[in-house]
DNA sequence: CGGCTTGCTGCTCATATGAGCAGATCATCC
DNA sequence: GGATGATCTGCTCATATGAGCAGCAAGCCG
């Protein structure tokens, strides 16, 4: 008989012995005495009863985290850590409950970084929006990636930087470049140029990076920012593209999908978030599952912050 | 300060000792090296968390009861037993659940009937169904309401009695009368009638009842048999009722609305049911809150077996 | 500022539970 | 029917945790 299977009176023993256990309080002792078995009887079937599932303990709180989920995504891509946070009840707040385990890493990270490297989006906006005044003493901030837009989002963008920086009691240096150009001289040229030169050089000397990704869709802030269009966006997606890492479109395994677009992308490259000592990627949501896994299972991060359900569901495709 | 009240940092600290813990599994003392405090003091937030509901455990399985629930309803009520079953994912299963509760706890009930007196109706046919062959050796079960119907009901109301009976090695005592008669008079001849008669004396030395309740609407087994109209339900919940026990229409106090229908149905009467040693009441489904309540409350019944939700709502009035 | 009250802490000792083991039981195979 | 292997059981001893207490700390009031 697998030790695995009861019999459903044992089955049914070890809910009754759940029950006294957790909702009445009772000893082991106490409940063998009541159901007519040994205390040791007793503590074997609460064990299966916890294998098996049917005692189910959950930590409810805003700030609680998944540590199993966490181990999981650790061991089997490799990663130095994994923040896993519980979907909230009110899924609307899925991304600012993300963005504070964040920002709870990014204060707890040790060592200090001198030198932080940041994205820009919605997410790491949020991100600087939960970090608390002095969360660190003297974290300079460098943007990884073009970020001056063509519309209004560019006052964003540097808001992250700046309020990352100040909170942490540091300089902000922005990337002062779009974030696609439209020809590849024209990307050559401005790199070339020394005051971006400078913060591209300042931002690959960075020890950790903070980013997120980007969606494979027309919700895009590419695409809001003006820099691609929704068929430029479709085409990505036709040619595998599951989203977007600091302005460069990936697919599934981790890879570029278009050279062409990826040498005319300003900022810092995949390879160099890959030989980072410390790449933390803040991602979470259904529609970034994909993106997700994509990151997790190719080094783009050292680190992965997420939550439950894109936990689960990065797990999941590992498995099939 | 108040005991129950904990700083910000302390019930953070629930949270990450409550996840090392349970999650983890990690012992008290390392979980005190962990976090840099005492395995006392560990102790203490991880009892403060159970306290704040921070830690919720739960028992999933179909035969899982509510203990807490049980205690609180018989404290509240005076009743001799509660059962209290969770409310299944599958709302649709629900009444079969409760069914099967309370066939779980007949067949455990001490020291076992020589007679067995049942109402009729889906609730009391879906218990019939989940006993088991064998379940009791030597029951009798009686009729205890009207069971004639004036339509098909009634091979389902003569099922019921026999079914338990059978399966519990006895025999099954049918009332072989309509529920309701039209006049008064009509009812006392049948009921002196010395085949009639000898039923309602049978029924009334029973030791246990088993019943379940109606509701007070259009959609009562009383309706659909065709003894009330729609029309005299509504004058019935005009009058107050929240329901029906054996087919007689009680207010939230318990007490029968309409004397001249209660002169007319025939059956067992309140008072003896209130009078038995055990007289098992189970009632489940949002619409039988009301009545649920009502029944507990005014010592109709020593047993209540219902589902989580209706044992709320009926604490949950009493609260108010 | 001192005294008093309330609350918190770390500790000792008792209690509860688990790990590992030896023996019993059960199932399968020949 | 007997032998063998797998599984289960109750137990001993070690470990984990809780109850209650003494002392410390914090807050409040005069």
């Amino acid at each position: 008989m697998n030790g695995m299977s009861m019999t459903a009176s044992d089955e049914l023993l070890s809910v009754r012995a759940a029950e006294l256990y957790y909702e009445d309080v009772k000893t082991q002792d106490e409940i063998g005495s009541l159901l007519g078995i040994t205390r040791w009887k007793v503590g074997r079937l609460l064990a299966q009863a916890r294998e098996l599932g049917i005692i189910r303990i959950e930590i409810v709180h805003p700030r609680a985290r998944r540590l199993p989920l966490e181990r999981e995504l650790r061991e089997r891509f490799g990663l130095n850590d994994a923040v896993v946070v519980p979907v909230p009840p009110e899924i609307s707040t899925l991304q600012l409950r993300v963005a504070e385990a964040a920002a709870d890493y990014l204060q707890a990270l040790r060592p200090v970084p001198k030198t932080l490297g940041v994205s820009w989006g919605r997410t790491l906006d949020d991100v600087g929006a939960s970090l608390p005044e002095g969360w660190a003493r003297g974290v300079d901030v460098v943007q990884i990636n073009g970020g001056v837009s063509l519309n209004r989002r560019a006052s964003t963008a540097a808001t992250t930087a700046v309020t990352i920086a100040r909170r942490g009691g540091g300089h902000a240096t922005l990337l002062p470049s779009p974030a696609i150009l439209e020809r590849r001289e024209t990307r050559l040229a401005i790199e070339a140029d020394r005051t971006v030169a400078g913060v591209l050089d300042l931002a690959a000397s960075a020890s950790v990076y903070l980013y997120s990704a980007g969606v494979a869709s027309a919700s895009s802030v590419l695409v809001e920012s003006g820099y691609l269009s929704p068929d430029d966006v479709a085409e990505l997606v036709r040619k595998g593209a599951v989203g977007d890492v600091v302005g460069r479109y990936i697919d599934a395994n981790g890879n570029i999908v278009d050279p062409g677009l990826d040498e005319r992308t300003v900022g810092l490259g995949l390879d160099q978030l890959r030989s980072a000592t410390t790449s933390i990627a803040v991602i979470a949501g259904e529609a970034k599952h994909h993106v997700a896994r994509a990151v997790a299972s190719s080094s783009l991060c050292t680190v992965l912050v997420t939550d439950e359900e894109t936990a689960l569901a990065v797990l999941e495709e590992g498995r099939q």
